[in-house]
DNA sequence: TGCCGGGCTTACTTTTTGGTAAGTTATTGC
DNA sequence: GCAATAACTTACCAAAAAGTAAGCCCGGCA
């Protein structure tokens, strides 16, 4: 057992999902991945699925743990920017890996996927 | 959304996700990429904090999708031996990336992570 | 003036996940 | 004969994660 910040995890792998863990994030994190400079609504509709509530609550996490980066454009209206951090984009590698292995899996059930946006990889 | 087997996925990441999701699967599978013909118990003892109820749940889970298989033994006295399949194989780029990350991230924060019998690469 | 969009917050509920602990069958070992 | 071990099953409970739905502030636009 690992002991950090006053969380307990059973290992390394533990560590790391802590981080990227739920059924968003790496979703959330895939899409800043490509794109760049995003608002609230534009990650909002490139998440089918999704709730404000979630998003918000993700982006807030991925934010405190350095993976992306939020800028305030202007208070009057409110208006953000949100982007990737590189110690988001080294994470890369495991989003397409993620992303790679299911398109292949969904093609071996005979599920032709294409691609929403060029969204995922 | 990506429909199979009357469940909903939002992308192949979460397809991908679905096999290997929980606290436990990918460290069940490190641990059966690394040994081979393991007994529930060696399984079990391998893995600090886990209750028999979720090893059994998780290695049915996994079993299910093929990513791990089941030899029985014998009957009389119940004996099984566990060991991972080609396709659970093919996820391990994954596990020592997800390890390597963690291990690094603890190497950052002061702690030097040493393995536990080899357990995680 | 009234509605729409952006970027949220809040309260509440449901679902999922995980944990505790006891019980089961059967064999081996002292 | 008794305890221990293997490989579970079962029931019950708590906590965490996720979903639903409404509301809020502000400015632009017709």
């Amino acid at each position: 057992m690992i002991k950090l910040n006053n969380k307990t995890y059973t290992c390394p792998v533990d560590v790391t999902l802590s981080f990227i863990g739920g059924k968003w994030k790496i979703l959330i994190l895939s899409h800043l991945n490509i794109f760049s400079d995003r608002g609230f609504s534009e990650i909002r509709d490139n998440l089918p699925g999704i709730s404000e509530k979630m998003l918000v609550q993700q982006l807030k996490e991925l934010e405190r743990d350095q993976l992306i980066e939020k800028k305030v454009l202007s208070l009057k209206p409110y208006r953000v920017q949100y982007n990737i951090t590189p110690t988001g984009k080294s994470l890369s590698p495991l989003f397409e890996f993620l992303s790679e292995y299911g398109i292949n899996y969904l093609k071996e059930h005979g599920i032709d996927y294409i691609k929403d946006q060029q969204l995922y990889k």
